[in-house]
DNA sequence: CATGAATGAGAGTTCATTCAT
DNA sequence: TATGAATGAACTCTCATTCAT
């Protein structure tokens, strides 16, 4: 057992093939949950025998694992990288603000399922919470960067910024998945925005 | 299993019964995880037998979504009775958001991994998803009327509300999970309470 | 996995289960060996399903020692009991030997296999092998009593019984399976038994 | 399987690679059992792929049976060929008899586990039954023609010489792996060879 | 000749559910 | 009603063997 070796692919086809059964056994898992889905629909998903998924992954638990590792980022955390070559000011702030959500909810709805079903398994696997916390404050510190960049300091700032991300993690999924009809998201998101330039300008 | 018949007790002790595998088979559930715990566990603790379980219960599920509805309340939408009572103005807004907060904290302690193992079924379970959905604009309807009696009006009162909601689920996470260890959580509680007085009362 | 819990039969019925499993599970192990019989296979010979048998064992490996500590004792070391009522000497020991072979030799007839495939194990398992040894030299010392208790005395009585015990398990052996085509065996049990009345009585 | 064509290695090179197959493979399955050894760890300890074991070897199987015909005599029949150059005779016989124990001793010392092991599958393999079989007839015949070379003669002979490689058998097994703590040694040698000076003497 | 990736049958084990008592 | 022994399908994972390169 612990002279388990797993074969890391040289091969490009190899690895091809280890690259599909991350893909679709990790859009199996999103799909259907973890424990709802076996190993050898994974390995048939990705074209492959069950055998050959031992050679690269340790377990069904090393799939998911990596499968966070190559997915989690672009579905959780989207590309933002446009505000980099802008600046930002108070000016400006509440648009940016506005596009950064729609970036978000654009890659929300490329991949509902997986972002369900991974929210889900933060609460029951170690790794994989492990894996979200550290993103998570990634996200925050990334954002704080951008911000001291463009002059916007206060002591509090890491604070302010992680409820930001919060409020933009709540609208994005509520947008999404519009859950409640009695909500007008439109509205609610001009509040959202609002709120979040209110909570990086204002500074008393 | 729809031929299933399942009895509903009638008798005192039977009544006992069934209560007990709901409430020690959701306990359980909500420490260890649905998948990871076995019916003949939850019979066990309950003190009855395997066989009874399924007297009393179409099957495994059926225990957890009686659980839900038994215990989830309770679990995430803490009392905040005392609300009713008093008269909630600008003035004490603030004061009552706190103690809100501190409520829902206090509850969130009491069941940590309850909540949380709840909040990851959401996501991989139809029916725990159906039923939180219900709940989560339950608990904003509820809200909403509360200030609507204390004379809170606008008309985007429900966004303004859900964003609340949502604001106070983060940082009752933030505060109790206590994750990131550069954060200063009395700092962003009182950033949140500053910002939730300031959605509930600026309307312009 | 520490949790599971290996039930212990009460009812009438139950033991007999279990001791079906035993009885027959180390049959096949004993014609088969270990690593070619199945729990399924053992499950069927036992007239039980597979999922019983985990009721009972911990593992398929319990099985075996399970079968062992009922069984090993009957086919490796046979009631000798005959000699505790009479009286050995000088005189009568030759035949007594003699007797302790033959009935060593018939036990070994009547579980040729087992005999073969616990031997076997002895050398690939650890549990087997402590099982063994402690039985060995527990032969050793009953026999060693044995001569006592009937005035063969001599300072390195132990390791002259030791021997015995090999010379009587090799005679058997050979009787047994008659392996060697060119061997008269029973000349070479008239020999054996002379040496053995040697070792035991010549104390110069 | 029986059409399978065994490539008959010519090549200096082949045939070396061969010889390495066999001889790690045989080692390991010494070490860690029949069972608990697979052609993959076999190829690497080779030094070959996996795929060419199987172009000099049938299957598995076919590499123990392999490395018995090569290393078995050398494990268990030490080379005491000292002796075909001395003269026996009832003076220095119970030397002689020492430095064969001695020699059989340090062979065994060589190579514990493979012994046991092998030991070990003499029962639950045919193939490997049957070659010790003859083995061990062939090792009494040698010592037979010894004997016989030396003026040992009686009508007996086979017998007795059969009984004494049982005997030289177990006192090795018995000094090399010390089993029981409350046995000396030194003084079980000393009476194992007197008693095969006295199965080898005593002509009455 | 040689490689080692790929196969897939089959292993041990678990557990939701049933059913004889 | 209640028990808990019994079921057996389904799971994860292994490995002797094959085969495309």
């Amino acid at each position: 057992m612990a002279d388990n070796i797993v074969r890391e692919p040289i091969q490009k086809r190899s690895i091809e093939k280890k690259e599909k059964i991350i893909k679709y056994g990790f859009d199996l898992i999103c799909e259907k949950g973890y424990y709802n889905t076996n190993t050898a629909e994974i390995a048939k998903a990705a074209g492959v025998s069950t055998g050959i998924v031992y050679s690269y992954f340790n377990d069904k638990h090393d799939i998911l694992l990596e499968g966070l590792r190559r997915y989690a980022n672009s579905i959780f955390y989207p590309s933002i990288d446009f505000i980099n070559d802008i600046t930002i000011n108070k000016q400006n702030l509440s648009d940016i603000i506005r596009k950064v959500i729609s970036q978000f909810v654009k890659n929300h709805k490329l991949s509902q399922s997986a972002h369900e079903e991974i929210t889900a398994m933060t609460h029951s696997d170690k790794d994989v919470a492990e894996f979200f916390h550290e993103n998570e404050i990634e996200m925050t510190n990334v954002l704080v960067e951008l911000l001291k960049k463009n002059d916007f300091y206060y002591n509090d700032i890491v604070e302010r910024t992680h409820i930001v991300v919060g409020l933009i993690d709540n609208i994005c999924h509520e947008v999404v998945y519009h859950k409640h009809k009695d909500i007008n998201y439109d509205t609610m998101t001009d509040i959202v925005v609002n709120e979040i330039v209110h909570i990086l300008t204002k500074t008393d």
